[in-house]
RNA sequence: GGCGCGUUGGCGGAGCGGUUACGCAGAGGUCUGCAAAACCUUUCAGAUGAGUUCGACUCUCAUACGUGCCUCCA
């Protein structure tokens, strides 16, 4: 099957090649942690899930990584602002290391609640500051940095092709920036590779410069200083996956700056491509307008669940929207998408109800409903196999579930079924195989105990029985063979 | 000023160059011991104007409106 993707450098969904054969190298840049993730932040993590997951299905072997910015991440890329982390740590009374490591337990918890599958690798800045600080060497070495009061800066009028990947237009941009610029900084675009820590201040992280790294030094004191934000993806990219990945994802919002500046980066030092593929992926807005900390929409997982709406109920919002959309939450749609899942579970259910033999499934291949399910599964890695086609892969499921449910339940194919259903699981992630457990035994009986009084038009009877099995949680539908139990919502 | 995204039926929101999304809500009906479900029907679907085409909601261009990025943000 081929694999598609838009591909942020050409702007065209292309067919997606791997270095190595059915082996993908994937890097997505992770959260900043000094705050509870709202849901913008998690539906990128939501989709790049879906790439791996597509990846899987297309039998790649897929290696991941995931970074932390655990430190160095500055609440103004005028490179002046405050580090958010010790920002945080100054509003909750803790060190930049306690909120580093309270919120990264935060998120891992976040991304289990959502079925993500965990990245092989989920790498903290604070762990790789000696690649950082050579990446910054080879940077020196090749004549690409310059030292101002600050820090180092990376000089982007040395890598000729650095406004291509975004499509900038300096001057033109200059126009409308609301920057206040650097007057040190030899370019308006350049951007500080490792900063020092102001003279008097003491950072709860920092690290010694190397001596090497430093133009002059005026004494013999050490120059504590801590890496910028862009440094970390390039120096753990290349530590864990190699000089040039396969793909490397993020939100749109990186790609005027941070992705940009860590091609230039990386490629500055190393000569090659850093990365093949780019996926972006577009924003969420809340109520159609943008999320922000002020007008108080930056729902995070909780708030949902303090709503009555699961992380699932989260991710099926978002699945049903493509990735390159501007999606708009508002919680009549998140309403609709948890009434879906529930409506799916219902017909994933349907699988403890249809009690088969192999006969009878050889029986049923002949006739065309079960045909077309059997269909279903393939159909449904195709559409994400497209560009992470979600929302027709979604449509294809509603098409094959209205099939199941108009069927009667010995005419539905069970092997095809659970086909289908490990299919769903696997590429979108719902579980909805482990969120559909078989009632119990006694349930069971009342459901044969009631079938018998109805026989016997024991109509009081029959609904005394219901009432108890919906004390349990389980609703009775009546078709004309068969009585169907589900989950209560 | 630059770079994007969007405009679909009562609401939210998809796919598709020629046929149903789906969810929520309303109305009528079929079926049913009842309930539920399912199914059928229904309320101007495709911002506007051109173009390509045998044919466009779907492609192209323009216009209008909305919205995001160009400080940090997914």
């Amino acid at each position: 099957m081929t694999l598609k993707f838009h591909n942020t450098p050409t702007q065209e969904v292309e067919e997606f090649v791997s270095l190595t054969e059915k082996k993908a190298l994937v890097y997505t840049c992770g959260p900043t942690v000094y705050d509870y993730p709202h849901i913008g932040n998690w539906v990128a993590y939501i989709h790049w899930d879906t790439l791996v997951r597509i990846l899987m299905a297309n039998n790649y072997d897929v290696t991941r990584v995931m970074n932390v910015t655990d430190v160095g991440h500055l609440t103004s890329d005028a490179d002046e602002g405050e580090d958010k982390l010790e920002k945080g740590a100054r509003r909750e009374g803790k060190t930049a290391w306690e909120i580093a490591k309270f919120y990264t337990d935060d998120f891992l918890s976040g991304m289990n609640k959502l079925g993500m599958i965990e990245p092989q690798h989920i790498a903290k800045a604070t762990d790789y500051i000696p690649q950082q600080l050579d990446l910054v060497r080879t940077l020196m070495q090749r004549g690409y940095t310059y030292q101002i009061t600050d820090g180092i800066y990376y000089d982007t009028s040395k890598f000729p092709t650095y406004a291509d990947f975004a499509r900038l237009k300096p001057e033109a941009q200059k126009a409308g920036a609301r920057v206040e610029i650097n007057p040190e900084k030899k370019n308006h675009s350049d951007f500080a590779l490792w900063k020092f820590t102001p003279a008097g201040e003491k950072r709860d992280m920092e690290w010694e410069t190397p001596a090497d790294l430093l133009e002059k030094k005026a004494d013999n004191k050490p120059v504590m200083g801590f890496p910028g934000w862009h440094l970390e993806c390039s120096a753990i990219s290349m530590a864990l996956l190699g000089n040039t990945i396969d793909i490397h994802t993020g939100g749109i919002d990186h790609i005027p700056v941070h992705h940009t500046n860590e091609i230039a980066q990386s490629e500055a030092a190393t000569g090659v491509r850093f990365s093949n593929y780019w996926i972006h992926c577009n924003h969420l807005k809340v109520d159609s307008t943008k999320i922000s900390k002020s007008l108080g929409n930056g729902y995070t997982l909780k708030d949902l669940e303090d709503k009555g709406f699961s992380a699932m109920d989260y991710r099926m919002f978002v699945l049903q929207g493509h990735y390159s959309n501007e999606g708009n939450f508002t919680f009549d749609a998140l309403t609709s998408a948890k009434n879906r899942l529930h409506n799916w579970r219902n017909i994933a259910a349907l699988r403890h109800q249809i009690h088969d033999t192999l006969q009878n499934d050889r029986d049923k291949v002949a006739s065309d409903k079960t045909v077309l399910l059997y269909a279903a599964p393939q159909a449904v890695i195709e559409a994400i196999s497209n560009d992470l086609g979600t929302p027709e892969a979604l449509r294809i499921i509603d098409d094959a579930f209205a099939r199941i449910l108009r069927a009667r339940l010995d005419n539905i194919h069970r092997h095809a079924f659970l086909e289908l259903l490990e299919t769903i699981d696997a590429t979108l992630g719902l579980q909805l195989l482990d969120s559909t457990p078989d009632i119990s035994d006694e349930a069971k009986s009342i459901i044969l105990e009631r079938n018998r009084a109805r026989e016997q038009k024991d109509w009081l009877k029959s609904d005394a029985l219901r009432d108890r099995l919906l004390e349990q949680g389980i609703l009775i539908r009546d078709t004309d063979k068969d009585s169907i139990w589900e989950y209560k919502s």
